[in-house]
DNA sequence: TCGTTTGTTCAAGAAAAAATGAATGATTTA
DNA sequence: TAAATCATTCATTTTTTCTTGAACAAACGA
């Protein structure tokens, strides 16, 4: 099977990305700044942009082909973006390579995002706050140890906050 | 004027950080990584932290020591902190160092995060965009051409979205 | 006015994060 | 079963980001 592209694919007017046409340079361009905005990779933004405009599925070696990326990027990368829920592996008849395709409904997007990313670093925060709560007690009966303690039950009252707020979230994508 | 510590805070149990408590390293910590999620400096997190759970607003100069910190960190970290408004000048009678106090309502925290950095780089977003759309008629009137107008058709409704969503987000945390 | 204190900036160095590519393993098919 | 194809992993290299510290400027006070 060839995997080549159209011929038409290939005149590019950028030169530092060949084999990519104009407006997929600037689809890519814009998932790599809302990508890093999300603390992710530029690989990430990179592979995502393009499914996001490929018509059809693509497998792991145009990928790197097409955007100049190694082997092992674009692998993490898949592993990353699958995780998230942000691409499916499409099965292609008579093509042994698995083919990548991007999920674009933005609520999926987001609900994998929060799974990944965000609950498990909330989880963590409130593991880390409980341990510090340990130490209040600690504290001195003085205006000092007062402040702190007040302080520290802040904390908690954020971190209940967050834990409701991160479903509303959600809930505001529909 | 004398900014040295009380003796009792001079009893560290954390080897790595003199002159820090307990407590104070378990809310510095918690605040680096909390900062982390939100694409900061650890830098960052250490300043705020320490404010935090300071019930006196703290100098430059002391900050650098406590936390072993240069100089340039402290202040273009307190430079960030207040463009956020997450860290506010106090003046202290007889003393001509600035003195710094965080601001620990939360609500006021979010809106200068979504000043200082969401909302530039929406605006980014939304001029990158523009940009894209202008190539999307250059397309060619094939399958491919409309599929790929779709796709600049949707990321333009994901941006329009997005500016609908960010207030909503503000008024979340009321 | 001159020396001192305070705070900022920025080039250079250090640290952290990401990308690479060779080695590995798994799967297919000849 | 052996060769070929495909994907993953991970030690190393590269790139990016953060921190440092010295030079500078500004504000004060003697």
């Amino acid at each position: 099977m060839n995997y080549m592209l159209p011929a038409t694919m290939d005149q590019s007017h950028d030169p530092t990305h060949p084999g990519l046409s104009g407006v997929e340079v600037g689809v890519i361009d814009f998932f790599v700044s809302a990508v890093k905005v999300l603390g992710m990779a530029k690989s990430i933004g990179e592979i995502y942009g393009l499914l996001f405009v490929s018509p059809q599925p693509l497998p792991l070696d145009v990928l790197c082909q097409r955007l100049s990326m190694s082997k092992g990027s674009a692998s993490q990368g898949l592993k990353l973006l699958r995780a998230f829920g942000a691409v499916k592996t499409v099965y292609q008849p008579g093509d042994r390579r698995d083919h990548f395709t991007a999920e674009i409904e933005i609520k999926r997007l987001a609900a994998g995002f929060m799974r990944e990313e965000l609950q498990p670093r909330l989880t963590q925060g409130e593991e880390r706050l409980a341990q510090i709560a340990q130490l209040g007690h600690t504290l001195p009966a003085n205006a000092e140890g007062d402040f702190q303690r007040g302080r520290l039950a802040k904390l908690e009252r954020w971190s209940d906050r967050s834990r409701e707020i991160l479903p509303l979230l959600g809930s505001l994508l529909d």
